[in-house]
DNA sequence: AAAAGTCCTTGATATAAATCAAACGATTAG
DNA sequence: CTAATCGTTTGATTTATATCAAGGACTTTT
């Protein structure tokens, strides 16, 4: 977690963490309406969240991987606004939210920590509203696909190959698309060879292709 | 701001609030790059938030008014990455964070209103995922104006009529939409003597309707 | 090994919203 | 007072994605 501290502080640490706890692949964490007691950090394992309608449409809010942290939706009501649901087994570090608080009060770093993960929520889902307001079905999923395996790489994995753990129904839901949107946009990558899909298997061929559909360069004109 | 504390917590409190800044409208009271040092919380006036990407394309992530805290995006990584643009002359109290993390050490009440703002925030953009996602033009712009009208109402004005502050295409922008479709979402809302509009004065004749249209009921054949 | 259930792909068609275009209204500048 | 500018409305057309439909590929069950 937080860099910077005593060996004495971290055992102090150590506290926030009471409890572990396994969740199997389609099990919810917490859910819609649940009372908010803990935040979630997660030690293996892939999680999604998602909201729902009163009339059943359902919108994937993120998809979170080991050393990230969920929950956060509950503490302004103190009941949790999502569904936390394992889309394989996983585990999770409870960190009851009393605790969190009152060492965030006697550690500055965990502090200072605990906004900076708050904060940059905020920000990934700003970027979310332009993908979702702004950009053309490809973008969207070569945005989708060079953040997830830029993730998977900074926890030591491949920086081109990736298994996805989600359906194309649930890319779709997150991307705010359809499901055969998707698969056609996976193909239409594929076809272009700048990805290789087989199924859940998705490897980058040409990163810096992927990287020009997310992010056009301003009109070439200009020069 | 919290409530629960004691007069003498107040004055300490004070403290937070070095000093105000007037904002001009068309004004921005921070940019995207701009080092964060500070939280505002708005006293009058009326904010968009905007990102914008490489190519120029622009999306509005949120329009705040009195009462309202902007600025929590600078946190993750000590510079904004939003603009913060005055719609309307504004007055905001600047809050310096690193006053506000050493305040709220001391005060558990402060603490937690903190991170409910934040956790709020969080909150929100999830709604507007889904929106994004997964709702039509119609539903985007009923939800729009209900939730513009109760925030305006519970700052006593209101419940039925309103000025806007922000044009056609900063809606557009906001709600994923294109301002021509702003436009005749609104005459159509308008034709079915739902809302009144008069350039950017509204009137909700049919607050029902309104609702009905952003939360549509479920298939009533069930009964 | 066959059957059943998911999940995925692809084609044909429909549709909501975007785009292009023109005119109108309100406000500001000269 | 007139011209200019900015924001808005409305119409005609295009387009990206949704929807509907069928079949194919894995995976799990029997």
């Amino acid at each position: 977690m937080p860099i910077g501290l005593e060996v004495d502080d971290m055992k102090k640490l150590d506290e926030v963490v009471t409890t572990r706890k396994q969740v199997k692949q389609g099990q919810m964490l917490f859910s819609n309406g649940d009372a908010f007691t803990s935040l979630y950090a997660i030690r293996t394992g892939f999680f999604k969240t998602c909201i729902s309608n009163e009339d059943g449409r359902e919108q994937v809010t993120g998809f979170q991987m080991a050393g990230e942290i969920i929950g956060l939706d509950g503490i302004v009501t103190d009941q949790h606004s999502c569904n936390a649901v394992a889309l394989e087994d996983a585990e999770v570090c409870v960190m009851p939210f009393a605790n969190v608080e009152e060492l965030s009060r006697e550690f500055p770093v965990l502090q200072r920590h605990v906004h900076k993960v708050m904060s940059r929520e905020i920000v990934r889902e700003n970027g979310m509203m332009m993908m979702l307001g702004n950009m053309r079905a490809e973008e969207r999923l070569a945005a989708f696909l060079l953040n997830l395996v830029q993730r998977l790489h900074a926890r030591g994995f491949s920086q081109s190959e990736m298994i996805l753990r989600m359906t194309r129904e649930e890319i779709g839901s997150y991307l705010g698309l359809k499901l055969e949107t998707i698969s056609r946009t996976f193909s239409k990558l594929s076809d272009d060879g700048i990805i290789e899909v087989k199924q859940r298997y998705v490897k980058i061929l040409a990163p810096d292709e992927l990287k020009k559909i997310f992010n056009p360069q301003p009109c070439q004109s200009k020069i």
